[in-house]
DNA sequence: ATATTATCGATTATCGATAATTGTGGCATA
DNA sequence: TATGCCACAATTATCGATAATCGATAATAT
């Protein structure tokens, strides 16, 4: 029966060490641009290098790192174009899960989901930085899995796992206050009055509204990481 | 000057390997649902375990193939439920790219994509099922390059990679003739005419002309792969 | 007979060490 | 001064070997 006492925090060594640099990712820890090298975080983690390559390999397939053969690692980082690309065709698959997503959920699911936009708003409150994002991701998860197409969910977590990833170190760095037009609320009404274009429009309002607060960042701040991205040697 | 003489073909070791079991994935050597092992591989490839496990890392991240940890690895095999979900949202992204690359193609660009789609006919003609699909990937792969959206072409080949995969060798095995209504050059016409309404409407025949023929395979042909395959241990 | 535990072969996960690659700085040369 | 070449340090890629894990089967107990 209940079974998993320890294993319940550790799993391989591999995910531990994925674990481990995803956060400090989400962190900041290791900012967007950084190098990673693998012997360096091998003796840091007390594993081999080849059980940190196996993290690595998994890093990248989520967007998180970038792995330039022979050459180096490093954390993500994206253009302003690449952002708006990104929220662009998110938008597109945002809308079409919530949409979905309202057509399929229970009323639990929908007082779920209302639970989890509540989250949103606690974690801002509270002033931790992290905990709104790992919040917010965890809200938008919900309504993609309720779509019921599983690869829906997966295209749009590896559509916006890096983009989550660096928007957080971003605003982090630059200390505003985000969200405060509540659109996660919003979008939660919006699916219980099961209303498409209501839905659609929220979503797409919600989506814009990140581009814009990505777009009024400190300049300093995003030239930061994003200047001198593209290798011109 | 001319360097990479022998390098042309080759890269590194994990590369080369990787590439040797995608087409063994796309020729149908190694069937969908099929185990891989590490070690077997590594002896006929005459590399490492270690090698075997880069290139297995990227066949995964590629949805070629999937590990299940301290398991087995399996090539990827889809549901007929799976198969739609996929082609749909495909259609939502196909749609939105052949769009955007009308806007953008030039003269060049249109006349390359007719060659492009010539070329799958004339595999057709040959019946080179392997040459078939890769023209087939190829004429979609330029398509969603003019797009213009760097993160949209990625994400189109994130999902369609391992449906193509899966379904060539449906369909080898089914020994049909596939693709007679020539839905490839109706596109390029389309795109030509840069009627969106029109494009929109070939790219989603094209498509729902993919299931159809899925759908009309041989039953027992589909169902050597697809059944059995939810793992109920 | 059924359920639980022990054991074994096969396979994956991890390790420590070595080979290959890349960028850098010094040095020679024009 | 500018350019090409070479050794060196740093890092990634690959190797061979060992450890850990899993599934199946055998053994045991109820």
């Amino acid at each position: 029966m209940s079974s998993e006492l320890t294993s319940i925090r550790s799993g391989s060594l591999s995910a531990q060490a994925f674990g481990v640099i995803k956060d400090a990712i989400f962190t900041g820890q290791i900012q967007p641009g950084e190098a990673i090298r693998e012997l360096h975080l091998a003796r840091s983690l007390r594993v081999s290098q080849a059980t940190v390559r196996e993290a690595l390999a998994q890093l990248e397939s989520a967007g998180l790192i970038v792995r330039q053969a022979n050459r180096r690692t490093t954390v993500t980082s994206f253009t302003r174009e690449e952002v708006r690309d990104r929220l662009e065709l998110r938008m597109l698959l945002e809308e079409r899960a919530a949409v979905l997503a309202a057509a399929r959920a229970s009323r639990e699911d929908l007082a779920e989901l209302g639970k989890l936009a509540g989250g949103i708003a606690e974690a801002i409150a509270a002033g931790d930085h992290y905990e709104h994002v790992q919040a917010d991701i965890r809200f938008h998860r919900f309504i993609w899995a309720l779509a019921g197409s599983a690869i829906l969910c997966q295209t749009l977590d590896h559509l916006t796992t890096p983009l989550f990833a660096f928007l957080a170190v971003i605003h982090q760095a630059s200390q505003r206050q985000l969200g405060t037009t509540r659109p996660h609320e919003r979008i939660v009404k919006a699916m219980r009055g099961r209303d498409e274009a209501k839905i659609r429009a929220e979503v797409r309002a919600h989506i814009e509204g990140s581009y814009a607060e990505f777009l009024t960042s400190p300049a300093e701040t995003v030239r930061a990481f994003v200047e001198g991205r593209i290798d011109v040697s």
